[in-house]
DNA sequence: TATGAATGAGGTTTCATTCAT
DNA sequence: CATGAATGAAACCTCATTCAT
């Protein structure tokens, strides 16, 4: 349906630029171009440009979300499950630099403060949260509080995916195994 | 002498603003009107909002390394080195929230992607990646790309700072303990 | 039928909006919402913006002249016809502030501008200028140009009347009756 | 000195432009060209195109009291001292039609509204309020709110000097003589 | 007849930078 | 060295109007 498509053109448009530019340099007359629609049509699906990075951080947490979800097995052991997240959530970084790009530069704005405060104060009992719940219990990992164990589990990963984008180091994918397989030795008590 | 107050008033002025407020929300005005001196004034010592920016993170991030250094014993083990490293750069970090919040959002930034590559790639051969260096030929640490290591060794102590600033959780002298420590295992092979 | 509902509530809404927040003030998206109307539909019944506010305006004035000629008694002497379209002015006014406003903010407008003139100069043989000229004739008021004796007739009248909407005085029968018959003073030789 | 000239040049273009055009018809670029200055530079004596809009009355209703000021006799009786506030008012306006027609558009919109509210409810111990006061303590004119006075006073002599302006009529110094007595007329008891 | 998504010119305002003093 | 008024390009956003459905 027409749309939806201009919508998510719109949406498109505006992650690429924002990713490459930072959301200073890029002008919403840049983002309606690149979308092929006229500038005013933005503000049909968008109240503001703010609203439009709101909802385009939503959908690439969305998406992020959902990638992560596929072959996520219930019945796997913790560690499994746990290693999953982390390969899925690098390689879907790396494979959609523009994704990833877009939401780094979102946590560390304005915008991203509530959204993490949300998260991590929040009830949001999402896949992840739980993993980390039912491992604590079973006194698999480290008795911290939720948000250190965030930053032990995904903080490496996070930076390893901006340098492969930046060209700083390659990954390949028994790179990233390491490196997750690290992250878990930084959880067990 | 006069000069160099005048530079650092404009310096700290642009950190306090831009931490709080990013890039895009401070206005040259805004940081010499807060700097105490008339707008064009900041034209003569730095040649553009770009080289202010650039300028500041330079003086914040010897600062950083500066604080590092204090205390910093070349007799002592490797793992007891990282440890203070890590306890230092976070301390540091969150005695001054405002120089990890400016510091966080030029990495974050179109200006912070050159300084992290010339790091990186670079031949700075600085405190921390000669300690590196040691422990990898001591097979303390993984043998990794220096990148990945960096990732392992900070990314998590990063995020946390954030959290804590934030006010998503309270940092105390036990909880920083526990996560250098958790980093250490991380690379530990 | 539909036809004339649908042209009646869009020219309520205008009406209405535009009262309250002028004429730039008021999109024509925000007229078709308050009518319950898709936007485009009042192009169908006026040609432009510029022409709806043309037909809302003589509709008021229509509705404002009918009430005047509503008791208004041919045999009555010229003064009491005169104190009668005092009173209705003033009253239909104070009934329908709406109304009053969106006709005084058209008067002081470039829209107002043409319509006043073809009133004044304008062989407009109406009610109000038929009741001056018999009195003129019959020496009951002074021979001033047609345009003074309205403005004496009618001005403070208008006044009171937006004084009366803002809420700094209020008018009561009392009141009204007096400032009528002040303005009749103002007209006698 | 520079600074003021440039900040009256732009009062008198808005001053020339709104009183042709209307708020709405007058984009501060216009005013910027008009007034022989970069668009900015308004910004940097004015807050926003409302500020300017008030500034502009304000200055424009000092210089009308201040031309009332100018021979206004103290020792002169009551209605000798309101004819000659009424043959001034009428004067000045139609001498500078545009501050006419600018103040008249001021008083009947949104920025209007506040101002005359304080004028009436107001503390305002200005000229005119004191001579009325008088007039009222020495029993030569009606006993009726301000507001209804000022109405009868000045409600006649804004028309005539609109309606001089539109080229409706053509005063000259009899008829405006004729049309302040008249006014007078009205508040006689 | 009615819809409302789409248009794009034009509005107000911001701000990095310059330059005469 | 220091000032801050002035600049003007460019940003975000609005809205009267059109047109395919």
């Amino acid at each position: 349906m027409e749309n939806t498509d201009k919508r998510m053109a719109v949406i498109q448009a505006a992650m690429e630029l924002i990713a490459e530019n930072g959301f200073h340099g890029t002008p919403m007359s840049g983002i309606a171009k690149r979308a092929g629609v006229a500038a005013g049509t933005i503000y049909h699906y968008f109240e503001s440009k703010d609203a439009l990075i709101e909802a385009t951080y939503a959908l690439l947490e969305e998406q992020l979300l959902e990638s992560i979800r596929q072959g996520y097995c219930e019945d796997s052991s913790v560690q499994e499950r746990f290693l999953h997240i982390g390969r899925m959530l690098v390689s879907s970084f790396i494979v959609f630099p523009m994704k990833s790009r877009f939401i780094e530069q979102f946590h560390n704005s304005p915008y991203g403060v509530a959204s993490r405060r949300e998260r991590m104060l929040g009830k949001k009992n999402d896949l992840i949260s739980s993993l980390f719940e039912e491992a604590r219990q079973q006194g698999l990992i480290k008795d911290l509080p939720l948000p250190v164990i965030f930053a032990l589990a995904f903080g490496p990963l996070l930076l390893i995916c901006r340098d492969h984008i930046f060209g700083l180091i390659t990954l390949d994918d028994l790179l990233i195994e390491k490196t997750v397989e690290a992250c878990w030795n930084a959880l067990k008590p």
